[in-house]
DNA sequence: CCCCGTTCGTTGTTCGCCACAACAATCCTC
DNA sequence: GAGGATTGTTGTGGCGAACAACGAACGGGG
């Protein structure tokens, strides 16, 4: 994060105060209260620095004084508190699932105002799914204040999304193949704002290391285990992204001899082994119970020994993410989260059984922290992004009458 | 390349200086010779600010004018030339191969003044190979001129190497484990330079991108094939290096259930099928001829039936590659720079089998633009490294008396 | 309860660095 | 050779961060 705006440009003083500004807006949404202080601790700048930035901050209306922080023990002058305005601009989520579609309002600072779900036919048309997010967006605009603007629309998708235009290249769970999804939603909300799309497991990596279970880790991988396999990564702080936007793609690893046909073409590939059907054939679940997959898991309270093979291999598979990227955390999301609550130790074996030791050392296997709304809040924080970069020029880009113009 | 010094950290405005002053080396030393035009146009600044910057590493000996490029065709007052000062700081670089070390001396600018190889016998003490190296070392910089500083020296090593503080967690060809080289050199030596350690796979893909066949390319990687297999990655211009240094080892990815046992402990790797002594053994080499392969392979000018499974099983590892990281570039090198010179189609073919239709597009296998000095060069880039994140700092850090030091 | 040390916000000033404008220096083209 | 175009140079201006000084708000000790 905060990486120059190009490879091998200079900067300019404009582009310090951007920086500096967006900097200093990005602690506030992380931390959801900071004092002044911390932050010349936190950004190295200094206190008349601090506070010439926070009063722009201010006058843009999207931050606010808050009250000194109680029960302090230093001595000393107490520090004010600088917060993220409750009314300030927002962002609309979306977490385009296999079966549902959610969407939420989250405001800067990161708390979810309203959320709305919807069921989605098996293998759908785009714009009908376009038609159906539209649907959810006007509701929870609603709320919203008149003063407050929507800054972009964020939207996660199960499949491979190009970086530089949004593209879907591909959705295996929606049968999707070079979809404009962006310009669908926009069209069916008849508005122009930034819309940014991201792979699900992109984005769980990603509000998890915002705010989730990796708060501060600079390398981390989310697996999200669904139908197919994803791999989000972050390294070094920042998203592992690949030339257009793909990397990340481990289900397709080579993973077992016996393992059947994939979709893709080959063989033995990772995610026919523990995907979710092969989770459910286990369970001895009929196909069309895998969307139910998620709740069947859920209610269990010990993990059947059908399970743990598969758990063993969901380790194994771990070992070769691990051995590549080296995180010091991976976060087990999708069907992963409850197979990896139930079967941690067979987990924790596979992984032990492949994994070299020097990066098995320094590695950690986790829960989401923020549940399974990690994709949700991930998509999100995309969308916010851009305001961290430059917040005058995101703040004019946004849309100040939306909740007004969604619902004429 | 250039990111923020640290992340969440403010820009402060002699940080800026420093940006730009060491931006401007960069584009120099990337570049060999560049007009201050062209700088102005690839750095965004304006005129006269370069030229306070360059004025500024002319100052500092870095940089020297020269004649505006002739034969040109545009109308104008012709730009005059930046480059770098042939007497201008170096590093030195260091190559640890399996069977034989290298050294050079190489300028700021990647011009490679001097080189000196040593062979060094199987299973070291690394006090020996210390003691080696600084001998080289010593015959390499004994050309340099008087006014000349020693900026640093970078290590090139074929194993884990722990990012924070350079230690070799493991090296399976020498058998070390947990070795302070740096401290080791520069005490054979009884010299306190910068010294810097990496991988050299990961060093081969920043000696690439920088100055061979990844010129200007983001996302790359570099496969070294040794007796092991590593890979480097660059990843949006910056390496990917995982939390302790570690990424990369796609080595051990599981590849073949037919596959031997591994020293890693585990079975099917991909590198006990496509490794020096899997080649090997299909060449019907013996076991001591391993480390000429290199040479035998070179001379081959048809490859033999017995490499074409290989190279199947070179291209579908490489599909892995591909879809894991995305890259726009894949570099063959090590052994399987002739192999992939020998059995293209094959290794395409592999490729073609497994990897994701849309990664596949988007990637391109080719042969290291450096040849076999890729991983030397890397080392060197790698040393070079803080003078262009501060210029002044990394000059006053240098020893400046390198040669007489040395000598006596 | 008062004094003191500590820490912090505020204000006015200074300093550093980049942008800008005007001018001089070249080169190309016609 | 005149004119246009591009670039280096120089002096000026403006912006933004650092700095110093002061007052404010707290804790602690007597």
């Amino acid at each position: 994060m905060t990486g120059a705006p190009r490879a091998g440009t200079g900067t300019n003083q404009e582009a310090v105060r951007r920086h500096n500004l967006g900097t200093l807006l990005r602690h506030v949404h992380d931390s959801g209260e900071v004092s002044r202080a911390e932050l010349t601790g936190r950004m190295g700048l200094n206190r008349s620095t601090i506070a010439g930035l926070v009063t722009e901050l201010d006058e843009l209306a999207l931050i606010e004084h808050a009250s000194p922080a109680t029960g302090r023990r230093s001595a000393g002058r107490p520090s004010a508190g600088v917060r993220i305005r409750e009314d300030g601009p927002y962002v609309v989520a979306v977490d385009l699932g296999v079966d549902r579609a959610t969407v939420a309002r989250v405001g800067l600072g990161g708390r979810v105002f309203d959320r709305a779900t919807a069921t989605i036919p098996p293998e759908p048309e785009a714009w009908q799914v376009g038609a159906t997010i539209a649907g959810l967006v006007k509701q929870v605009v609603t709320t919203t204040g008149p003063d407050a603007a929507l800054l972009g629309i964020g939207v996660a998708v199960p499949g491979l999304v190009r970086r530089s235009d949004g593209l879907i290249r591909h959705a295996p769970n929606l049968d999707w193949h070079d979809v404009s999804f962006g310009s669908i939603v926009l069209a069916a909300l008849s508005l122009d704002v930034p819309i940014a799309l991201g792979n699900d497991a992109d984005l769980g990596a990603l509000s998890e290391q915002r705010r989730g279970a990796a708060v501060g880790v600079g390398d981390l991988v989310y697996i999200s285990g669904n139908v197919g396999v994803g791999a989000g990564v972050m390294s070094g702080g920042r998203r592992l992204e690949g030339v257009a936007g793909y990397a990340g793609e481990v289900g397709h690893l080579y993973h077992d001899p016996r393992g059947g046909p994939c979709h893709c073409g080959s063989r033995g590939c990772w995610e026919t082994v523990v995907g979710a059907p092969a989770i459910a054939e286990a369970l001895r679940c009929s196909a069309d119970q895998v969307p139910r997959l998620g709740d069947i898991l859920d209610e269990m309270s010990t993990a059947p020994r059908e399970l743990r093979p598969i758990a063993m291999d969901l380790g194994r598979g771990l070992a070769a993410v691990v051995n590549i990227f080296n995180p010091s955390i991976v976060i087990l999301g999708g069907y992963f989260l409850p197979l990896f609550r139930l079967c941690r130790a067979e987990v924790t074996a596979g992984l032990a059984e492949r994994a070299l030791v020097p990066a098995r050392d320094s590695v950690r296997l986790t829960l989401p922290g923020l549940g399974k709304d990690s994709v949700l809040l991930g998509a999100a924080e995309m969308a916010l992004e851009p305001v961290f970069v430059d917040p005058v020029a995101s703040l004019a880009g946004a849309v100040t009458d939306a909740s007004a113009r969604l619902a004429g």
